[in-house]
DNA sequence: CAGTGAGCGAGCTTCCGCTTGACTT
């Protein structure tokens, strides 16, 4: 009997099956080995002789599960022949590999890997096998320190500097710069204005009286942007008495590809676009449906696509759709972050047959399941479907110096567009411009056109939007900062420490986070730069390449941080939040105003003139909701850990109390509140 | 399921990246 070593349980169920007997595969569930969490957990020296040299001894450690863990594997392995390390095949794979090997002790180690589990994948990977590769190991150990050292060397120096409990990081400093910065943006955003001119037009034509609309874009050959009522007006007085003739016709045969199959990233930010869902609440439900064995792997940042599925859509769209659906050659997609070390396959259903209305029976998932399910479905069948094709077409008008201009689309071969729709919400309530709405019928050039109707429209230009977990992640990703098992938690520790506020789903600073933002950006701007991360990452791949070595990496960073802490501890005061105002006055002294304050327990109202006036108060977080209890307001409030529940305003004299949003009941006669 | 809190005396907090449970109301 052999004994096979993976990351995860459901990782290990299907390497069980495609092994077969003769194979124990068990899962060392993450990392086995790591500092510890109390304490720094490095022994930092300086080399003696050279000027700004530092050695590092990590002090790695297991928690009592992980040596339960162990213990438990350390049995079946004495038993074993061979013990197998096949994890996955990147930095933080090999890195458990070492680790369960070390923590496993004296035995033979083969260390497999594989890019996909596919039985080939697998049979190929087994007859193969080689060693634990170290400097892949060195590299993770020179990652896992430096995020230590940023960790919790700055986190301490915001305690005094700031606040108690506050932290900072490689990877949230950055995520809540972000949103800091793009609020400022907002702020510092002047609308412009600006006036979009449309006229309906027709043909003169007796047998072509499709009317269409032309928008206003060109005076005297050059570009035009009514800024100013007056100009927009002295435009329409011209264009309602205008002779409008047909100036020229451009139709252009396009074709389109469909987006690729999912990642984390992508599949985080479809989920809440489509579906309106956080970061979280979309990898719990993928969670739910990777151990039903229905999806892929779902923390991956590869589009890599394993053969077998490729095949078996294929064969799939041939028979549902038809042949002209398919591809004759399965098309690829290119990973787009270059540290994506192809660990795993892009998330994608494991099984195509049948299409998702016979799924809604065959499986009996829950509501959110089947449509996180059909998302993924949908996106990875499209991927293989034939290109969409189409016909685009612009019409020039010319009325005397101005020229106007339609755009239409038509497509001619829907491809897979007929699965994967743009089904978002914002398209449908025709927020979103979508293309080919607009039909323009067949003109010839020269052919003069009918004056209908003109619509002048005022406009503003608009600020940048506000970050959503789905564009936050994206920013992120596209930094190649985090990875596809933090996105998520990275959100939620950013709202934990009360940096950002996240209200209609969207992300704000909090005065907090504006404070910390501001001191880290002027203290360490490096740190928080944009670019740390892609900056060590190159350090880390010359370490797994065998270019360089981790001890002198890490010090080349360690030295100037050193030496800023050092600074910075000394010279920088106390940083003062500012608190943020209501707009109320204060109740008690009448001279103060009411602000918003963040206390150990989150926010509260106090005075603004404190210590020399002390009202204070809780800030209530109204739901809209009346208690069905007492009829006082119904509240959003956290229990000591931080988690979410609905209470009664009126508490402790009254004590309601629900985890879920109670549903509104209105007495006789009263006005219904606004929902939240 | 929760009533406090903000610059001080004591002892506490904190990182990123792998992974899954288990107190559920």
């Amino acid at each position: 009997m052999d004994l096979v070593i993976v990351e995860s349980p459901t990782k290990a169920r299907t390497l069980a099956r495609f092994l077969g007997s003769g194979y124990e595969v068990e899962a060392s569930y993450g990392h086995v080995r790591d500092l510890p969490e109390r304490k720094m957990g490095i022994k930092i020296e300086r080399e003696s002789g050279r000027a700004g040299e530092y050695k590092f001894e990590p002090e790695f450690t297991s928690t009592k599960k992980q040596t339960e863990r162990m213990e438990e594997i350390k049995k079946m392995g004495n038993k074993a022949e061979k013990i197998y390390l096949a994890t996955d095949p990147d930095r933080e794979g090999e890195a458990i590999a070492f680790h369960v090997s070390q923590m496993l002790g004296k035995h033979k180690f083969e260390r497999v890997v594989f890019h996909e589990i596919t039985e080939n994948a697998i049979r190929e990977a087994m007859g193969n096998p080689g060693v634990v590769n170290m400097r892949l190991v060195e590299a993770q150990q020179a990652r896992r320190i430096v995020d230590r050292l940023v960790g919790y060397k700055l986190s301490p120096l915001l305690w005094r500097k700031v606040r108690r409990g506050l932290s900072a990081g490689r990877v949230q400093s950055v995520a809540v710069r972000l949103v800091v910065e793009r609020e400022r943006e907002i702020e510092a955003f002047k609308p412009e204005e600006y006036w979009v001119i449309r006229v309906e037009l027709q043909s003169e034509q007796e047998t072509n009286k499709q009317s269409f609309w032309v928008t206003l874009t060109e005076k005297g050959g050059e570009k035009y942007k009514a800024a100013i009522s007056q100009e927009a007006e002295e435009a329409t007085n011209y264009l309602r008495t205008a002779k409008y003739t047909v100036g020229s016709v451009e139709e252009k045969e396009f074709k389109r590809t469909p987006p690729a199959p999912f990642t984390t990233s992508t599949l985080q930010q479809t989920a809440a676009n489509r579906l309106g869902w956080s970061a979280k609440r979309t990898m719990q439900i993928a969670q739910a449906l990777y151990e039903q064995g229905h999806i892929t792997y779902h923390r991956t940042d590869s589009t890599n696509l394993a053969m077998e599925a490729l095949r078996s859509v294929a064969n799939f769209l041939t028979k549902e759709f038809g042949p002209e659906y398919a591809l004759k050659i399965p098309r690829m997609y290119k990973t787009k972050s270059k540290l994506s070390q192809e660990a795993h396959e892009a998330i994608r259903p494991t099984k195509v047959n049948g299409d998702s209305r016979f799924i809604i029976q065959d499986f009996g998932l829950s509501r959110d399941e089947l449509r996180l399910y059909e998302l993924i479905w949908k996106r990875f069948v499209a991927c293989q479907m034939a290109e969409v094709s189409g016909v685009s077409m612009k019409v020039g008008v010319i009325a005397g110096e101005y020229g106007l201009e339609a755009k239409g689309e038509t497509i001619t071969f829907d491809g897979w567009l007929r699965l994967y729709q743009s089904t978002n919400t914002k398209e449908q309530n025709g927020e979103v411009d979508a293309l080919g709405e607009e039909k323009v019928p067949e003109l010839a050039e020269g052919e003069r056109l009918d004056f209908l109707d003109l619509k002048s429209e005022q406009k503003f230009t608009l600020p940048p939007p506000r970050y959503t977990d789905a564009s936050l992640i994206k920013a992120l990703e596209e930094e190649g900062i985090g990875r596809p098992s933090t996105y998520a938690p990275t959100l939620t520790t950013i709202q934990d420490r009360q940096y950002v506020d996240k209200s209609d789903k969207k992300f704000q600073p909090t005065a907090l986070g504006i404070a910390v933002n501001d001191f880290l950006v002027t203290n360490f701007p490096d740190i928080v730069d944009y670019e740390f991360t892609a900056k060590i990452e190159d350090d880390l791949d010359g370490i797994a390449e065998g270019n360089k070595h981790w001890q002198p990496v890490v010090s080349d960073f360690y030295g100037p941080f050193e030496k800023k802490l050092d600074e910075v501890g000394e010279t920088a005061v106390r940083v003062q939040v500012q608190a943020e105002e209501t707009g109320e006055a204060c109740p008690k002294c009448s001279e103060g105003r009411q602000v918003i304050r963040i206390g150990r327990f989150g926010k509260f109202l106090a005075c603004s003139l404190y210590p020399g006036c002390d009202w204070k108060a809780n800030f209530v977080n109204k739901t809209g909701q009346i208690c069905p209890k007492c009829g006082g307001d119904v509240v959003l409030k956290r229990t000591r850990s931080r988690k979410s529940f609905f209470g009664c305003s009126n508490y402790p004299n009254c004590d309601f109390a629900s985890w879920t949003r109670p549903s509104y009941k209105a007495p006789e006669g009263e006005v219904k509140p606004e929902t939240v």
